[in-house]
DNA sequence: ATTACATTGTTATTTTTTTCACAATAAGTG
DNA sequence: CACTTATTGTGAAAAAAATAACAATGTAAT
């Protein structure tokens, strides 16, 4: 149910931005179209989730935003860190600082001296040794890394030994860590690679290709 | 084949950097470690790729390296626009500009006169009515958008107006292109919210969620 | 009421991806 | 040269995901 579960996440947000348009039921095509999935697709997550709509009105955006945010547990607000305030780090805290309402970026962290004891967007950097004392306090229990590739493993170990329960990984390195802990890699470089691939040696939809069993 | 090629790219970064330790073979094990994939995976992505180890020996990296390269036709260095040059546009920049040998970031864009006529990490940043021109003039083919949600849509009709075949998308919204333009999206809000799902709602591997079929 | 019908919920089918399992292979060993 | 063994290549099975198809539903129109 993992593709179900990303696409729920998607739904949420198309509601609740549509939410704004004033209607009050949706269509499982209408969600299709702007979702860019099929309306079976839609229609299949909605029953995975447990929501059901009614023939010739659709689904209430209500109730089922509801639903989403009981799913994603949302009155709750979890609490992140991030590690290394390079540029990309600063982007990005830059990026989820903004959703005070979604998650709380209560901290980020460097090794390097001088980017750490101030605030970017609001959110203060600490020194790495800290690190521990601020989990404990903030009890935070996700973390995104944005370290260079070869402090990567050596920064999801600190994270785990500090009880972190998910990454958010940008660094091009495959983490190890115990399997209690749920790691998500954000590859860009090899995103852009299958962007190449895909957009200049493929033929549109599904044509011809090296690896096409003949 | 979507998952294979993902993973062709991988191993190829992973072997590009293992050919510093001066091994001359590896084992489908071994890449299955250091990829996170399974070794049957990898034996079965070197079948569909069309290259062959040898029992007892493995795989010879230079000539899989090889294999790969003419596989992602990789002596062509692909030119690269970048549309948005905000923080994350930047940050982007920077991450790119350094695989000189793999891409050519030829040029960013912004229609914020106040971030255009500058140069990020030596890439210059142009105003977004210059695309145009500068398309025409570096032939690049794939563009990355990172502007607002709200110029979205416009940056990829803009995009796929000037003959951009893929791209590589940021903004937290599903685009509406031709057929014959490739687009991935990169959606870091809800990467985030599938790990805090994910970490903190989920029994570790496979077990018990409010989606289970019972 | 009755009828017509747009839309849902769900079953069945197909496709894609992963896992399993093992014969075939070839390198090293005695 | 025969024997052992680690590893590959791949067929077959299983699992996951997407698609197709359609009966059931309930609304609205007449």
């Amino acid at each position: 149910m993992e593709k179900t579960i990303e696409r729920l996440a998607l739904y949420r947000r198309l509601l609740k931005n549509q939410g704004k348009s004033g209607l009050s039921h949706i269509f499982s095509h209408q969600l299709a179209e702007i979702s860019g999935y099929s309306a079976a697709v839609v229609r299949r997550d909605f029953m995975n989730l447990g929501y059901y709509g009614t023939p010739r009105h659709g689904y209430e955006i209500k109730a089922l935003l509801d639903c989403l945010d009981t799913f994603f547990h949302k009155p709750e607000v979890k609490t992140l860190i991030l590690v290394g305030a390079g540029n990309l780090g600063r982007a990005l805290i830059t990026y989820f600082i903004k959703d005070k309402s979604e998650y709380n970026l209560a901290a980020a962290f460097d090794r390097d001296p001088l980017k750490t004891n101030i605030k970017y967007s609001g959110c203060p950097c600490h020194a790495l040794e800290q690190l521990p004392d601020v989990v404990a306090e903030t009890g935070a229990e996700v973390g995104i890394i944005t370290v260079p590739a070869e402090h990567a493993q050596a920064t999801a170990d600190l994270l785990v030994e500090n009880n972190i329960k998910g990454i958010l990984n940008f660094a091009p390195v495959t983490l190890s860590v115990p399997e209690t802990v749920y790691v998500e890699n954000v590859d860009l470089a090899l995103m852009l690679e299958k962007v190449l691939y895909f957009a200049l040696y493929q033929a549109p939809p599904e044509e011809a290709s090296p690896l096409e069993k003949s």
